[in-house]
DNA sequence: CCATCTTTGTGCACGCGTTCACAAAGACAT
DNA sequence: ATGTCTTTGTGAACGCGTGCACAAAGATGG
């Protein structure tokens, strides 16, 4: 930017790394907040604590939009809210539809959440002929033998998987065969999907069980250091903030 | 293993990666299915494929454990189950409450798929009067005053919340200050805690959103390669194949 | 007991992501 | 204008995670 030449690795001409688009919406989130406050500018050190994230690291996230902040004061909030928005594709809304309208479908569509992040619930679709016409959260459930013609007559790409995992790959198959390109899964099996289609999933499951370990891992620390000096139980803590340096739990299959 | 020396890194006598332990329930849950399948045994590559991870990727993570697998064969399924259960310590089962009653924490309660694997519902919690004393899934719910009294009665260390977002952090702090020492975050907000204790994050928008800045690439990208040939917009799907190479989405916070 | 064949366990190299640390950019006051 | 002070943008080093590729282990059959 300084310099002004050679910037982006030339091979990746316009790729922002996953890590900061995932990222990416939590800035959003931040800044959205801050906005609603009408707070004009923000340094990338309160943003980033907003952020819950490392200043270094959240400037060099924006450096990848090639970002435009101003040197001594920080960035322009409603400026970054639209460049962000922009790119993460929110600036048009996506028509979204949910499979397998039980506990967990029913309370996703009853989730206000989505709208007012760019998100539109489409349709709703179960397999269970007794919950057709039933309206869940003010749309009206429809049956299964239609899912083609819904996500073809709405022209939608994103379809979250909440039926039983023994349905989800069948469901999952459907889905693609329609022309769906992105889906979020909450059942907890792995999706096979062809290539060009992206699959996150999202696993209550896995993340109780990473957290048992950790859990595990502290009381027996604090019976046995393992080789380590008693106070070293107590200094971990610093290194541990995080018990998990990252990794996902969320991730695409 | 072979020269049998000099294994861990020795400055980090018990660590298994966070990677690694992230997969460890993936490979559990294939195992599981095999195991009442009656299967006795399996190669690193028939599990790395029920898992969806690469083989190489599934035997260096079970070398952390120390594992037995045996040349020539397999590992045997019963007892990488136990080994792995062990690890995370689903041996032993572990109290979780429920703070926030809607239609996510409904839908959590009712969910089956914790009891299997480890995790008992102890409480529900909600700060909503009228909620109080009524059953959701044939457990009554407590209310929000009787918080540290049930933590500590149960002696709880896992913690869910399910909460509005502006009630999260106070809600966090007072299961922080109960004893809690794990927590699953569904609710859109950074939550803070002191060090040793461990938050995961769920957050539904932030997964949609990921998943559109990727749609909307592929719909750019089919228009124009952006400087590349046009064959390489075809030659980019294998590449593409997971749209993110990993990044998580959910994650410690 | 030996040969062959399968599959593990891991050394190694590579690439991505994180973090530090600092030069330069620019605001702001004088 | 000029100097000071704040904050960005990024070069560079480092560490973690991934995947290749292969030697060694051991099963299996003759
Ligand atoms: N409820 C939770 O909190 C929770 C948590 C984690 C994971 N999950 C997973 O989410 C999924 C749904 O959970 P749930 O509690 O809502 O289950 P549920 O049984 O309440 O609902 C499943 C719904 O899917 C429908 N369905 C079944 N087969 C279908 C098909 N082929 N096509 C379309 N619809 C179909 C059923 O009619 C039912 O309405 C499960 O895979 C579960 O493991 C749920
Ligand atoms: N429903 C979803 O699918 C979904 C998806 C993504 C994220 N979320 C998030 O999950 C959280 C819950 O969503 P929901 O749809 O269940 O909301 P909800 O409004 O249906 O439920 C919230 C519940 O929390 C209770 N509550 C409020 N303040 C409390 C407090 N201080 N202590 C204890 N309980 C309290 C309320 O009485 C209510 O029962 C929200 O933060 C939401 O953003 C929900």
């Amino acid at each position: 930017m300084a310099t002004g030449r050679t910037h982006r690795p030339a091979t990746r001409s316009r790729g922002i790394p996953e890590a900061t688009v995932a990222r990416l919406p939590l800035y959003l989130r931040a800044l959205t907040a801050l906005s609603e406050r009408s707070v004009p500018t923000v340094s990338s050190e309160e943003l980033a604590a907003a952020a819950g994230v490392n200043s270094a690291k959240l400037r060099k996230d924006f450096s990848y939009l090639g970002s435009y902040g101003t040197r001594g004061v920080g960035y322009d909030v409603e400026y970054l809210v639209y460049q962000i928005s922009r790119e993460l594709g929110l600036t048009q809304d996506w028509p979204v539809v949910i499979v397998g309208i039980g506990n967990l479908g029913a309370a996703l569509a009853n989730y206000g959440g989505f709208a007012s992040r760019g998100f539109r619930i489409a349709a709703l679709i179960d397999a269970d002929p007794a919950m057709a016409g039933k309206p869940v959260a003010g749309i009206p459930v429809q049956h299964t033998d239609d899912l083609e013609k819904i996500i073809k007559g709405n022209g939608v790409s994103i379809g979250v998987i909440a039926t039983p995992a023994g349905a989800a790959q069948q469901v999952c198959d459907r889905l693609v065969g329609a022309g769906v390109t992105s889906i979020l899964n909450f059942a907890p099996t792995v999706l096979s999907v062809p290539d060009g289609v992206d699959v996150r999933k999202v696993d209550l499951s896995i993340e109780l069980q990473i957290l048992a370990f950790h859990e595990q891992r502290k009381a027996g620390e604090e019976a046995l250091p393992d080789g380590l000096p008693a106070s070293a139980a107590a200094a971990r803590e610093s290194t541990d903030k995080g018990p998990d340096g990252d990794v996902p739990a969320v991730m695409p299959a």
